[in-house]
RNA sequence: GGGGAGGUGGCGGAGCGGUCAAUCGCAGCAGGCUGUAAACCUGCCGCCCAACGGGCUACGGAGGUUCGAACCCUCCCCUCCCCA
């Protein structure tokens, strides 16, 4: 910790591959590349740690290559911070072709079919094999909506699997590491607190998860289709809960105003796919707003993507261009809009700590949720 | 000159007496994507309207048969292929 401004938090997270500050914002790369980018693109973007999937990578090329490999940092050339996901997520968004028991949950692949069973051992080791500096507990990623009864329910085997989970990795840090092929000695382990949007659930989860003692703690089970509101209140709710002095990782949010809105709360870590597949998708945000690039409006709009941004797809190209390059097809429209995405995400970033550094963090969020809300309210 | 195939909405291409304003694909227009089964998915796509309904104009052109025609008949115009 390096600082406060309200309820926001300014830090630094050492890991064996290096440092993050935070509040961060972490490129989701689901199979050992974040999608239409490449290692040096992501450096250049700011891009300070990065995540991977322990379900995705498990099934393709498999952990145990990529232990062979020497790790996933150098089979995929990226020598910074990576944390990967545990599987958690693939629970709640592969829920017809997985069966969740007490053991674990297993998983037909969406590869060839073939079954699979993921438990917090097993998930634990593929992540030790994998070698990333921040390894997620297994969890069960809630559904919106549900029940108080089964979202106790789901919640208290979450933290049943967090147990087994810290359990393993201490077994693997107390000697099994050499049998197990762990491929990164000082990989860090986060808890994740579940309870869907039942406060006392959350903060029943949260003091267990903490009881059971992690480097960090992830804030889990959002961003799945409840009302904004309603998360906003969920995480400001949790954060506060959770240790001050560790680092808190809310999972799988979210907009460039979701950031800002729960820096303000508390959180210290984002991840999300929305900048990289949005982007792939035609949608860019910007310090304005979104532009969505598919729109005939733009079809001999000289101007950049976003004039306040200064990332290669706004110095060198046009909208006018980049629609054309989206219309036609062209990998290269993925690839320079990818970039601008995550640039501004990260560039946000940036500006947050900035302004909790220099304690005007409130005063920024204001702006910012102004500014980026301006096309929204033209069109 | 002889023989054959065909002309359908921006394009390609179904339909071959009523349930056809017309399957489908592409193109076009718009929307959605929040720990990635996503360079994906959804909706609209003849014109008009007091529009989950109604009106108008439509399947090369002109006639005709029929209660009813994109679908059948006649003539005309136009494409393409094969043989000379």
């Amino acid at each position: 910790m390096l600082g406060t401004d309200g309820a926001a938090r300014l830090g630094e997270l050492h890991t064996p591959h290096g440092l993050v500050q935070t509040p961060a914002f972490m490129p989701v790369g689901t199979q050992g590349s974040v999608k239409a980018m490449r290692q040096r693109d992501l450096e250049e973007a700011g891009a300070q740690i990065i995540l991977g999937n322990t379900y995705h990578l498990y099934l393709r090329p498999g952990d145990q290559l990529i232990a062979r490999r020497g790790g996933l940092h150098r089979f995929i050339a990226w020598p910074h911070p990576i944390l990967t996901d545990s599987g958690g997520y693939q629970v709640f968004s592969l829920a017809d072709r997985r069966k969740i028991a007490e053991d674990g949950a297993e998983f037909r692949s969406h590869l060839d079919g073939s079954p699979h069973l993921l438990t917090p051992e097993s998930a634990t080791d593929i992540q030790a094999r994998l070698g990333s500096d921040i390894a997620m507990v297994l969890d069960e990623c809630l559904a919106y909506p549900a029940t108080r009864d089964e979202a106790a329910r789901s919640m208290e085997r979450s933290v049943r699997w967090a147990a087994r989970c810290r359990a393993r990795l201490t077994q693997i840090r107390e000697g099994a590491s050499g049998e197990i092929g762990a491929t990164n000695a000082g990989q860090a382990q986060f808890g994740i607190v579940q309870g869907g949007v039942f406060q006392d659930l959350r903060e029943r989860s949260a003091a267990s998860t903490v009881d059971i003692g992690f480097d960090g703690y992830a804030i889990g089970g959002l961003s799945v289709g409840e009302p904004l509101d309603l998360m906003y209140t969920v995480v400001a709710d949790t954060a506060h809960r959770l240790p001050e002095a560790q680092p808190r990782y809310l999972m799988g949010t979210g907009t460039p105003e979701d950031l800002v809105e729960c820096v303000a709360r508390g959180v210290d870590m984002f991840d999300c796919v929305l900048p990289t597949r949005n982007a792939r998708n035609g949608q860019l945000f910007t310090s304005q707003g979104r532009v969505n690039i598919r729109n005939a409006r733009y079809a001999e709009d000289e101007g950049p993507v976003d004039p306040a941004c200064t990332c290669y797809t706004c110095r060198t190209h046009s909208r006018a261009y980049l629609r054309h390059l989206y219309m036609a097809g062209e990998m290269s429209a993925g690839a320079l809009n990818t970039l601008h995405n995550l640039s501004f995400y990260l560039d946000t970033m940036r500006r947050i700590r900035d302004a909790i550094s220099l304690r005007t963090f409130d005063r920024f969020r204001q702006e910012f949720l102004r500014s980026v809300s301006r096309l929204s309210l033209d069109s």
